[in-house]
DNA sequence: CTTAGCACTCAGAGGTAAAGAGTGCTAAGA
DNA sequence: TCTTAGCACTCTTTACCTCTGAGTGCTAAG
């Protein structure tokens, strides 16, 4: 059954004016809105409905009433207004991601840190790789007595390199010998196809240097099984503590337990299909503990195959618009920005260092 | 001014019930205890006494004694009783460390995670080079049109790698023109004497391929001069929570707010100088929130020059014995752990890769 | 269909009294 | 001289009460 316009209009005052103040609304509330031009006891009609239709709750006989979850998800589909962003917010967003970072998992937790810090919520954040990656090109490089340096140049334009050390003694045309066993055998595969025939063939060419490869080709699955992603991090916990709803310690401790814990970790698979900013409102998450808590999460693309994820935890009234505001520009911005990286200056470049 | 055996006794008794119970303790507590052979009156006349002379505190008139920050000093400086961890506990400990681990301050990290869960206290970690680092060696890797990748070996063992890109033909004759004239002038140099003069005697040595040297010789630099340390990490803030002192949101609030910031920055100044483990207990501490809060970090070195740092932050009652117990084995364990690598399978080595 | 009015409900604030814990001091006992 | 029992006193905590105010649902009039 289709609401009628008015009731859809007091549901979204009802949400609106709960966002702001976290407690419950009253008739009068509504009716005092400048464009609401009925009284209050035609606005506690309207109420009594939506209560029955279940778009609103009592928590108790005398006070207002407060969205249910069912009203949240009307309000996030419906009648959510467009948050617009001030010129100063999409400027401190811009000059802030501009800056020059380098890892790319870095860049994505400290884009994670200023979500958390523009929408005063605890912030997830995740990168991901999408996708097969192989080796594009095999490097050894002699570091001294019995240890040399193995670097690998992948499909998505990373580098990886290890320093291996080794009891025995290595000689220069031994790695040359074996570079280019791999680079002719074992480039353009993917893990799964890393068989034991292939570890035969890189030996058997590698002549004296085949005791070098098993070391190397295990690194190197190693490399590219390892799970593109890097985990999912939580910043600004804090900040959930400044909401009304989690004064009580007891509810702010289980959910700030599961947000620490791997419960966020089955996150990725209810978010997978869909793409761009979505909202999941209370009950329909992951883990008990996030009852009244929501969660709104956006997907980007950054190149190479790689996908990020940035989203923010919060209260079930949470201020939608405003939060899906930032959150999208925050991924539009990312994407924008790993899209075209060849713009910039000289120096940069796609990839980069740091190690152990 | 010395103690008597008796005061000590007292005081060493408050602190542990007070410990358990995070309440303030009576005297009729502390006589009741099995091996304190006084009446309470006897306690309360030495209770007055410690308090008289600072090491105990009452919050009001009626209310038992707590232990006053001369207090828990004294406790841990010498009244503490050790905690020997159980058999189980140093089981567990240990076959968790012993996991195959990647990255250094990934390890770092984890160790924290487990030493929060081990004291159900948040845990605080980093990782920190130490003393000068110099470039021990330079190579470049064709590595298609118009890129390259340049590895430096570190001296501390580390190696760090980037992709360049550049909007210029890269010939291989360049890059080893440059290796060479790298090699030649740039290695074992600190970050503090990369002057004009290297950076021209660079160029001036590479010939055709001197364009490119700018761009290698400023991400040395940027390489060298990064701050070896990994920036402090944070784990299980919502194990604050389950403190009794921190039930007050608005204490907790501003405890895990600076917990979370750059507040804990200049930590490591406070500790650099020391070594072990070491107590901070609650006003000695750096930020003002900290207040009624504890620090107990250990220091540990882990080879090649780097430190490691772990600690726990938690309220000035904390059960001082078990935490400085366990964070001690954990200490040595990394350590021992980072001191013998190369009794380890082969694979094993001390460096590693993952890029982004 | 809208609105004014009214009786009713119920959470929360404020105030008071009783309970309980712990103290300091005094005086008696070892 | 040191220890201990006893007691008056202090002060927090808790329970309980009342009162207030917000908000409701219903009814009847416009």
């Amino acid at each position: 059954m289709e609401l009628s316009e008015r009731k859809k209009k007091v549901l979204r005052s009802i949400v609106d004016l709960y966002i702001r103040g976290a407690e419950p609304v009253g008739s009068k509330a509504v009716a005092e809105l400048p464009d609401m031009n009925y009284s209050s006891a035609t606005i506690r009609n309207e109420m009594a409905e939506l209560t029955a239709m279940g778009y609103l709750e009592q928590p108790h006989t005398s006070a207002g009433r407060v969205p249910s979850a069912a009203g949240y998800r009307l309000y996030v589909d419906e009648l959510m207004s467009d948050y617009r962003l001030s010129l100063d917010e999409t400027r401190s967003i811009s000059t802030a991601i501009e800056e020059k970072m380098q890892r790319m998992d870095k860049l994505v937790e400290k884009v994670a840190k200023m979500v958390s810090q523009a929408t005063d919520l605890p912030a997830i954040s995740m990168a991901s790789r999408q996708g097969v990656v192989t080796v594009k090109r095999f490097d050894l490089i002699l570091a001294g007595q019995g240890s040399f340096i193995l670097v690998l140049l992948l499909s998505t334009d990373e580098v990886v390199n290890k320093l291996i050390k080794l009891p025995l003694e290595v000689s220069e045309a031994d790695l040359k010998l074996l570079g280019a066993a791999l680079n002719a055998a074992a480039t353009g595969i993917p893990a799964g196809e890393f068989t034991q025939s292939l570890f035969d063939r890189v030996m058997g060419a590698a002549g004296s240097a085949a005791s070098l490869a098993p070391v190397v080709l295990e690194f190197t699955l190693e490399t590219l099984r390892r799970p593109g992603n890097t985990g999912i991090m939580v910043t600004g916990q804090h900040r959930l503590l400044d909401q009304p709803e989690y004064r009580d310690v007891d509810k702010a401790q289980r959910v700030l337990t599961s947000l620490d814990e791997e419960t966020l970790a089955n996150l990725p698979d209810v978010i997978r299909n869909e793409n761009g900013t979505q909202v999941l409102v209370g009950p329909e998450n992951v883990a008990r503990e996030l009852k009244d808590t929501s969660v709104v999460v956006t997907k980007f693309d950054i190149g190479d195959g790689m996908q990020g994820m940035i989203g923010v935890v919060g209260p079930t009234r949470m201020d939608y618009a405003k939060v899906t505001a930032r959150l999208s520009y925050f991924a539009e911005s990312l994407s924008k920005l790993f899209a075209k990286p060849e713009q910039k200056q000289l120096p940069e470049s796609g990839e980069d260092p740091k190690e152990a």
